[in-house]
DNA sequence: CTGTATCCCTGAGGATACTG
DNA sequence: CAGTATCCTCAGGGATACAG
């Protein structure tokens, strides 16, 4: 057990435990922000109220979260303009751009292999392959 | 070619809206999904155990979880070995390979510019930009 | 060894009301 | 318009015990 890893069993060329990993998920792997990103992507600069008709569902409390965390990390620019009624814009950096490309090609493979899942699922129903919790459906003696 | 990608305000050039953008974020959107893939693909076929033994804290409810969905959508292939003790392999799939470098690629952005958003956010923290909640750091006024 | 069933707790996130 | 603050729900997921 103390003995390192085992080399001959599991295979640890991956960072399974490298904190970074971590950090894509929690930037990718937040559905609000991948849309938000998507959409800077592809409308250029947006104002706040822009963005949250652009984005079906999202309430102001993680609009404001999401806008704040890109900026945070320097995917975004956030651009006040001092007039009357105020104005916010939001433009994806070069840095966010970037981003946005490794996303569309998740999206991109999505495009393409979704409906291959979805037979996938479909005929898993049928064998009862995966199921994952033990079905409510009694088998009905 | 829809040059009709001209934006004048909000734009839905982008699915928001579309389900299986959705799909793709509750695959790879969950961190135990994107750690399993890694794994099983740097590895070759793998045993529950070594799984578990790879995956740093992973618990036997998400392990289980994870592989039964993976199956389910035809990713990975189960193969038990009716023998005593038990054996169970599992194996990427050609369609899971393929999300594996979608993975992959994703992981290299963030490798490669993980440390720029550190930077961006510890520059951000001095500035106060971004912040999310409204900071428990009175201005000590 | 390879799972399954339960309990339980944390926190993500929606709804709502208010401010500059 | 562009947020901020608060409440409250509910499901993701860890810990644990049990089964084939």
């Amino acid at each position: 057990m103390a003995s390192a890893r085992r080399i001959s069993g599991p295979c640890r060329a991956w960072p399974a435990d490298s904190a970074f990993i971590r950090e894509v998920l929690d930037r990718i792997g937040d559905k609000w922000t991948v849309l938000t990103i998507g959409t800077l992507g592809a409308g250029g600069p947006l104002r706040y109220s822009d963005l949250q008709a652009s984005i079906p569902g999202i309430s102001q409390r993680m609009l404001t979260q999401t806008l704040k965390h890109l900026e945070r990390d320097g995917l975004i620019t956030r651009t006040p303009y001092a007039e009357v009624p105020p104005r916010v814009e939001y433009e994806l950096t070069d840095l966010g751009r970037s981003l946005m490309d490794a996303v569309t090609a998740m999206v991109g493979w999505a495009a393409t292999h979704h409906s291959e899942i979805a037979g996938n699922r479909a005929a898993s129903e049928l064998t009862g392959v995966g199921r994952v919790r033990s079905a409510v459906s009694a088998p009905t003696g």
